[in-house]
DNA sequence: AATTCTAACTAACAAGCGTTAGTTTTGTGT
DNA sequence: ACACAAAACTAACGCTTGTTAGTTAGAATT
């Protein structure tokens, strides 16, 4: 087990913080009681409340473009590259529920650069994903009705996964993993 | 064309507002100076921005409550009843499409009773939604794998529909209603 | 014409905000 | 024992917050 610096432990409260009350609602009185010191004593650390909220939302958005890019290189089916967005998603999910809170709620509090960087981060997720959907259909993969509504249905699905994880106390993931590919895949009837 | 008493008008303008930017990070001088009034003055309309919240939030959550429970009532297959919820969804997002932001992104900021009575109508709403399931599940209607899963994909995608809804610039509804259906029913891929 | 009502105003309050400056304590290596 | 750095402290800053009190102008009602 690791130990986490100063400024480490500083980023887990706040995002602890975050993700129950949001940014807004949240001061740095708060952080600082919660760590047992006082507001001024942070400012050692951390350059400033600002800093807390893109150190986290920036890094997990990092984390799904890298991600997001790898599987656009792969040569394999569309159906195959989904699949392996979905375990991205979970992936992620697992290991960064709290900062993902803060890049669902949040983001809007991110600014200039910072805010600018997000934006583009995320339009860009999204085109590609649009365009791994699109080769499905090209394909014959993937049905070629309403391209658009399953785009969405997805990305909502995998985006407020975060929520549902922690309230069920801690699936079994690679069973979440299968039964996401499936739900989402295939839907909820059966086959004639 | 109905005329909006001042107090409506001031909900609709917070609404907006807090659709934008949250809840906490909306003043009421940010809210009167959108009305072309002073913050005072608000006051001579509404008790507090409290009220503001607490009106819209709960607005929204009868319209569900009701809806679910009048398709609960309905004597049809479990298949038409999620048909019947996914419509519902849709004719809320379209009809309340501000309040729903408020819904979705500020109801912890709900106090006492009125937050209290949120949490209960939002269980029991998850709750009639997961019954619906189960009978059609028992019913042969539907998978019998992975309900909750199926039950959080679903209503993931209709809570996030309305932040979609406004950003394509208005579909046709019953077109909407018809392809949401089909995607959550069926999934993307195609019958073999 | 006098009165009441509506909806705006100005001014101010106490509380909380993020942040800074300057100081003191605490722990570590020499 | 001494020096140095890390990390805490106190005190305060200027600003914003939601809200209240008291007042005023104009419209509607009597």
């Amino acid at each position: 087990m690791e130990t986490l610096s100063r400024k480490q432990e500083i980023i887990v409260v706040a995002s602890r913080l975050f993700k129950e009350r949001g940014y807004n609602a949240v001061s740095m009185r708060d952080i600082a009681q919660e760590m047992g010191i006082k507001a001024a004593s942070l400012y050692n650390h951390i350059s400033g409340k600002q800093e807390l909220l893109s150190t986290l939302i920036l890094e997990v958005a990092r984390e799904f473009t890298f991600g997001m890019n790898r599987v656009v290189k792969e040569e394999v089916s569309s159906i195959e590259k989904i699949t392996q967005v979905i375990e991205l998603h979970i992936d992620i999910t697992v290991n960064f529920s709290e900062g993902l809170a803060a890049l669902n709620n949040d983001w809007m509090h991110l600014e200039a650069t910072d805010l600018e960087g997000f934006v583009k981060m995320r339009e860009d997720y999204e085109e590609n994903f649009r365009i791994i959907l699109k080769q499905g259909i090209e394909a014959g993969e993937i049905q070629s009705h309403h391209p658009e509504v399953m785009l969405f249905s997805i990305l909502s699905t995998l985006r407020t996964l975060y929520v549902w994880y922690q309230k069920r106390g801690k699936l079994d993931v690679n069973l979440l993993k299968k039964d996401m590919v499936a739900v989402l895949l295939h839907g909820i009837v059966p086959p004639k």
